[in-house]
DNA sequence: TGGTAATGGTTGTTTTTGTAACTAACAAGC
DNA sequence: GCTTGTTAGTTACAAAAACAACCATTACCA
């Protein structure tokens, strides 16, 4: 690294975008090795694969309202998580545009290691840091990320 | 959306890296609005013409260190950035592997262009925090990042 | 010196993503 | 019933990213 200089006034490094972009960068980075190399998941596959594990039974619309995912990529990690028989498709019976999914027990018990290793991971990463300021700063970051979910915010 | 049910103990919505990755793609989707429409300027390409601005001459590896950005994606970024003469490239004098890149008066006049509307969307997208919570979401976000960076946090 | 390793940077190739267009099924109005 | 409009989901093609291999230096060190 060399000098500075200019910096006038405007800090890039106190950026929000950046500094999200950052941090956002760095815990995905550091988890994603995780999933990857352990199951050879792809970052949209393991999302989906979580929504599943956690809500149980869902279509792939509601995967992407709930995770903000695009409906193709959706749609690709759905198919190659039936490919690997982590979840399985189940034609709905009152709209045959509609499939359900569902996470066979294989994909249940990747779920379960995943989330476990999740679990542990953002202990790691929130350690060093007081309960409320963690509180704090999921707080903002929902609102800042538009997860007003019913199931997230206490708002 | 459908039912719940399950449920145990974990929720993905409040998973850090997730939280961190929503709201830094929400924030990057919206202002990448602006400097694609604007100049039809890349992220990456962004990044590297504010770190220039910023910081003013430096080589592109400095960029790709302080930035956390790979030095292929610098390399390309900055031979765009390069053609549109937002950038000169000068090399050193000292080591013919290395070439100093700095802004040229057309890319200064961008750079401060997006630095204001930068500044601007920053405020409207904390607006409704108070001063001192973001102040210290920012500090625990340039941990998080990484960014222990002598130019940003007070630490 | 001369050989090996490391660094700055570029290029080529393969994966992923983004965007748009498309099929199939349902819904509504007339 | 038949047209028009929506919605669920997939596919095709273009843009961008990840990854690896690659020069041309420079640094290290016996």
């Amino acid at each position: 690294m060399t000098e500075t200089a200019k910096i006038e006034g405007f800090d890039l490094l106190r950026f929000l975008p950046y500094l999200l972009n950052q941090a956002a960068e760095e815990s995905s980075l550091t988890f994603q090795k995780v999933y990857k190399d352990r199951y050879g998941l792809l970052r949209t596959e393991w999302r989906v694969l979580f929504h599943l594990g956690m809500f149980g039974e869902m279509t792939a619309t509601d995967i992407g309202t709930r995770g903000k995912i695009h409906k193709t990529k959706v749609s690709r990690a759905v198919y190659r998580l039936g490919q690997r028989r982590y979840l399985k498709r189940m034609p709905s019976e009152t709209d045959r545009r509609v499939e359900w999914l569902v996470l066979t027990p294989a994909g249940e018990a990747v779920y379960r290691d995943l989330r476990d290793t999740a679990e542990r991971y953002e202990e790691a990463l929130l350690d060093g840091f007081t309960a409320d300021e963690v509180a704090q700063l999921k707080r903002v970051l929902c609102r800042l990320g538009g997860t007003t979910d019913s199931a997230g915010s206490p708002k």
